[in-house]
DNA sequence: TAAAATGTATGATAATTGTCATGTTTTGGT
DNA sequence: ACCAAAACATGACAATTATCATACATTTTA
């Protein structure tokens, strides 16, 4: 079983305020799970008895909404902890977690979060710090859904994607979607997204080879309204 | 100067969780701010040197979209805590605050809250909490945002409105907001908003005195897709 | 109090987006 | 390798929403 004092992911998150002493006690009663393309890490509703740090991979956070539609509301990736905001506010999850590809996370009981968390004031302020982040992220986020067209919206999720998690060797990005994770990203028709993709691969912004999306012209998907 | 110990509006909040000896502190280094309608309490952008907690009054927080628009994402009242976010994170404002009826807000310095934040655990617990729900409450706006009609946002804008401000002695909604702002809570073009209030209007859903309005069937309202 | 500015209202029209239908391509499992 | 299921693609059309123009009402200010 790996070591969490040596694990580089931390870095990217609170847990890096924990002491070696924490980090230690964490390491023996954590658990590493690997989760494959597809499967559901957790659901909308679930009762989730601890938090999980994404080791590596990538997964979608969608909440079904009233129209039966998922909505895909955030992508979470190494580094992310997710399962917090469950265990903080002793609630069930808001948000379904399913992996885009194939994933390694840790897992974290409940118990010793919290313990850390009152114990250890640098974690939970830099909890805080990260949940500050995210709330305004999510303002944004709200701002854009209200305010911008799909088109415009579809052209930043695809730009989010180049930049967050890069290309392939054949300039492909590297995190491959589906159209319709596309479309509840974006908050849309799956129909309407796979149009406006049509059309970016006609006007030479992107190109595509079945499900994998090239972007052609970074500068033209900005200018993108 | 009211006192920060005996001041009700702190049941709502995680000023709760603060010792006597804390909030006789605080009270003692705290400003209480007359607002007036319409007035900004902060901006944008703005440097934020403390924490204001909302004793009376409502105010919108908004954001300045590309388009030109303002987002209104949240309505702060009685008992909300605002600026926090910029305290925690070291950040200028992301959203800017005016006050949509008369205000009063304390004002708490930067450094008090900071050093509570570190000595108190149970502070920062609550206001870990109050955060998680936040975002909660932020998941379901985009949700809201990316699927909804604008008709039935705005039909969910005036229920809000009715179950969290009430209405006054002749029904109307106690709380006015320009037919723009709930173009801007519902993110839609004012034109459009006013269009749907007189199609509920017609629709015998609510009726109007000017910018007053009265909600005459709830139930009705609920069904709006 | 008159004039100006702002807010509300509505028509006409265009642009965007959703829905339904249908066909093709890709994928996954035996 | 084959078949069924799923995903992708596109046309036709409907519904929703935005934009522009204009008029009326209300509030503010000089």
């Amino acid at each position: 079983m790996s070591k969490c004092e040596q694990c580089i992911v931390k870095q990217f998150n609170s847990l890096k305020s924990l002491t070696k002493d924490e980090l230690l006690r964490i390491s023996n009663c954590k658990t590493t799970k690997t989760i494959k393309r597809g499967e559901v890490i957790f659901s909308e509703g679930d009762k989730i008895n601890g938090v999980y740090c994404v080791k590596d991979g990538i997964c979608k956070l969608s909440k079904l909404s009233e129209n039966g539609k998922d909505q895909i509301v955030k992508l979470n990736f190494k580094g992310d902890i997710m399962g917090h905001r469950s265990v903080i506010g002793e609630e069930t999850s808001n948000l379904t977690a399913i992996a885009l590809n194939d994933m390694e996370v840790c897992f974290i009981p409940k118990a010793e979060i919290l313990e850390d968390l009152e114990k250890n004031t640098n974690f939970s302020f830099d909890l805080l710090k990260q949940m500050a982040q995210d709330l305004k992220d999510s303002d944004n986020t709200i701002v854009n859904m209200a305010q911008k067209s799909v088109r415009k919206r579809l052209a930043d999720t695809l730009l989010y994607m180049h930049t967050n998690f890069g290309v392939d060797k054949d300039h492909f990005l590297n995190v491959v979607l589906s159209r319709e994770d596309y479309a509840n990203v974006v908050g849309t028709a799956t129909e309407s997204a796979i149009r406006i993709l049509s059309q970016f691969k006609n006007e030479g912004l992107i190109s595509t080879s079945g499900k994998q999306i090239k972007i052609k012209n970074v500068e033209g998907l900005k200018r993108v309204e």
